[in-house]
DNA sequence: ACGATTTATCGTATATTTACGATGAACGAT
DNA sequence: ATCGTTCATCGTAAATATACGATAAATCGT
């Protein structure tokens, strides 16, 4: 695009949007479920169930931390990731909140 | 990308990140709300309240169109686009179910 | 039929996303 | 101190997204 037009909205709208971005990608969707279905959290599992290369996951990895649906804590060499259960409820509630007013024409 | 991996999943994480790349630009999400709180729904008065050219508020309204989120009515020579209540609901309860089910690590 | 209005589509430029191999940085173990 | 392990980052290539002006298509009114 020749310049982004994003910021001309609200807060609100340019956060919500950037939240559903974060949810644009299959791979970030199953990343999310991994998460919490597997006891480790660590990188390198995630990379075995993911038909995707290290790289690839940890640019995943990235983009979900950026907006801050998961966080990554150091453990020795490894990374543990795990879902920020306070940034979920918002982006849960701001969802909800914004289906709940779009209901009909 | 060289190539891509999306269809590497599971068809509802493909569908429910298609759904969430339909949201994920202010200028779609402000439309899903004035498409509910304005009167009329034509395309017109929603390029004049918003900061984008006409051609590229069509853009954003057939990316909407293309994952069911809104539907276009054509009355005479206009259009008078509507949010798909069912879609939306389908949509609402795809993301409530990946929230809850995402509790923490 | 003609002109005005409305919207979609085309062509195009630039930015961003997705993907990977290669490399680098941090750590634990020997 | 060195080696293997783990993960992030860099560099890069290709696809997709965003934005706009110009143009086409459809319709209504005259």
């Amino acid at each position: 695009m020749a310049v982004s037009k994003k910021e001309e909205f609200t807060q609100e709208e340019i956060w919500l949007a950037d939240v559903a971005k974060s949810l644009s990608h299959p791979a970030r969707i199953k990343i999310l479920k991994m998460l919490n279905e597997m006891n480790s959290c660590m990188v390198g599992s995630l990379v075995d169930k993911l038909p995707l290369a290290q790289a690839t996951v940890s640019q995943h990895l990235k983009e979900l931390k950026r907006v801050g649906l998961i966080d990554g804590e150091i453990d020795g060499p490894k990374i543990c990731y795990c879902v920020n259960t306070k940034a979920l409820a918002k982006a849960k509630n701001a969802l909800d909140k914004l289906f709940n007013k779009i209901g009909c024409c």
